[in-house]
DNA sequence: GTTAGTGCAAACCTTTTGCAGCTCT
DNA sequence: AGAGCTGCAAAAGGTTTGCACTAAC
């Protein structure tokens, strides 16, 4: 929760818990799913309309330098923004529905075995680490194969974009 | 080689290979190492000062949408730019020095059993996969206990940034 | 000849910075 | 009191878009 974060990051000498800090983090805490800047901004706002967006970037950046929350882009499948999450005791991969979005989380031993071989292997200290993991879910494999027989006969396929 | 990924990328009915575009795969392939967009700009317009930087982002763009390179962040090392690189046979993760930048691939069975168990337990199809792990090499972790030594003697910690 | 791709300029979107004033400790 | 933080405005950094022209097929 809120206060154990809080404290975490008031233990750096000089670093100030602020209203502003507060609800940020209160606001992550909470709603412990994947936030970006702007939405973490926006339900910022609806406490304090007067808290500022820059506000909301300096904060997780603190956190993140801290190592308090992870940052992820979940395969930029929305955009290119940044989502944020409390750094949690388990190490785990994120798994994205490229369809429709839908995020898993995946917590298995295959995480922990291979932070020991990197450790052990190049004699490297890891301090973070993010694994992504694109594809479509059992649902939107279904959806995909009958948008695709209907695609067929008119135009598209899969990896063939053509918005460039 | 080019050769390999031009073919790939001209399976679509009406992509085209242009100059241009011959010119960037051409470069993707042979300096094999993560480049971003900036850099493969600068490289791209030592042979042809009229190239721009937009169809660079265009092309990159068009190689990430048919699968033929990875789009990576390297922990953002450097910066919020992505970096690519040809889509490699085999499944690795990135090892980034937080404090050199240097970069190691790390294969092994971890990441071929954490494919396999995600397919499993969510019946997810996987598209893309990425693996990113930040931290400090075996060179660097000596570098930064004598830094610290200096350092806690005058101001700072490690997780304590004092620049928000 | 058709249609995709390019270059250019401008828009866009998100994050960062400089600075004066405010506030936590 | 004083260092740290905030808000505002402006800049920066990187990517995308609109459009007329060019070139691949």
């Amino acid at each position: 929760m809120a206060l154990e974060v809080a404290k975490k990051s008031l233990k750096d000498p000089g670093v100030r818990m602020t209203r502003q800090r507060k609800i940020l983090l209160d606001l992550i805490d909470q709603s412990g799913e994947h936030l970006d800047a702007e939405r973490l901004f926006t339900l910022a706002q609806q406490k304090d309309p007067k808290l500022n967006r820059v506000t909301v970037c300096r904060t997780l950046k603190l956190l993140k330098a801290g190592g308090l929350v992870d940052e992820l882009d979940l395969m930029h499948h929305k955009g290119d923004q940044h989502y944020y999450e409390t750094r949690m005791k388990q190490e785990h991969a994120h798994v994205i529905c490229l369809r429709c979005g839908r995020i898993e989380e995946f917590f298995g031993d295959p995480l922990q075995k291979m932070r020991e071989q990197i450790e052990d292997h190049f004699g490297f200290q890891i301090v973070l680490a993010r694994t992504e993991v694109g594809g479509y879910c059992s649902h939107c494999q279904v959806l995909r194969a009958q948008e695709m027989g209907n695609a067929a006969a008119s135009s598209g396929r899969p990896g063939s974009r053509r918005t460039l």
